[in-house]
DNA sequence: CTCGTCCCCTGGGAGC
DNA sequence: TGCTCCCAGGGGACGA
């Protein structure tokens, strides 16, 4: 579910609640989400005081007071919700839902509960001194919102490459927080298509063209555009507030199959096909 | 390395 | 109503 522009939402709906404060029970009511939760888990974290709430990527990153860092990725269908009437009366008569997984509780009675029907998400406890150099982060590329994404380093990256320039999107040693929605809105924005071959973006010695400038401007114009939205709500994503994306009515391809491109003069149909396994939606007669 | 394919898991919607 | 099939914001393990 949940790309940069979600994740980044759900960051900054959890900030002003979680720091500053300090985990004073954790309940987990499984051993493992998609990989085994953390031994001692919630003895780890108790205690502990949450200093700052960082993104990385899709991963958010509770850097605590003991050096660890708590890393949450919500995978398709994770989700986390801000309880504020979460006293242990309420808590008695509350019937727990069936896919919540676990529940910080913090020191100023705030609950913050994580579901995640699927169970693709993951938590883990880092050393903040190791983070980078973990398995998880070691290999995760640019953020592309903010200085590090250019088209010099882009077309770099992309020179030679066979792959669909789609494929290269989802890369996330390449540039880290695209998903599906929006490597197809970028595309599209971009007016390239999802088929062309990402090497063909750049120059033979890998310098940037109109093309590969188009295509940095339109990721980051659509990410920002999306974080401003507050994310797009398709099926399971909600801010922690509870509260709605807005981005998906601004969808100029994603689940438009059939439905006529929205570019200015185009006249085109917006098609799906499929690529390495995920739906791609573009206009054949725009995105060239 | 690089690619595509399959898989993890659950539920919603379409079609019969 | 109920069954089957397809599909889903992610990404890791494999094999060619």
């Amino acid at each position: 579910m949940p790309e940069l522009p979600e994740v980044e939402t759900v960051r900054r709906g959890l900030e002003p609640v979680l720091v500053g404060n300090a985990f004073s029970r954790v309940e987990q009511r499984r051993p493992d989400l998609r990989f085994p939760l953390p031994e001692r888990f919630s003895a780890r974290l108790e205690g502990r005081t949450i200093e700052a709430l960082d993104r990385r990527a899709k991963y958010l990153l509770a850097r605590l007071d003991d050096g660890e860092v708590l890393v949450m990725h919500l995978g398709m269908t994770g989700r986390f919700t801000i309880d504020r009437g979460a006293d242990a009366k309420a808590e008695r008569h509350r019937k727990t839902p069936k896919h919540e997984h676990i529940v910080f509780h913090l020191s100023d009675g705030t609950a913050i509960r994580y579901a995640d029907t699927r169970r693709f998400g993951l938590m883990d406890l880092i050393p903040a001194a190791t983070l980078n150099d973990h398995a998880l982060f070691k290999g995760l590329g640019v953020e592309p919102v903010g200085d590090d994404l250019t088209s010099e380093w882009f077309a770099q990256k992309l020179k030679g490459k066979a792959t669909p320039i789609k494929a290269a999107l989802l890369d996330q040693r390449l540039i880290a927080g695209i998903g599906n929605i929006y490597a197809c809105e970028a595309l599209h924005r971009a007016g390239i298509s999802p088929l062309k071959l990402a090497g063909t973006l750049t120059t033979k010695s890998g310098k940037p063209t109109k093309k590969t400038e188009a295509l940095v401007k339109a990721i980051k114009s659509v990410l920002v555009s999306a974080i401003k939205a507050g994310g797009s709500s398709l099926r399971d994503y909600r801010g922690a507030d509870g509260q709605l994306g807005r981005f998906q009515h601004s969808f100029k391809v994603y689940g438009r199959a059939g439905k006529p491109c929205r570019r200015t003069a185009c006249g085109g149909t917006i098609t799906r096909v499929v690529q390495s396994g995920r739906s791609t939606f573009y206009c054949p007669t725009c995105q060239k």
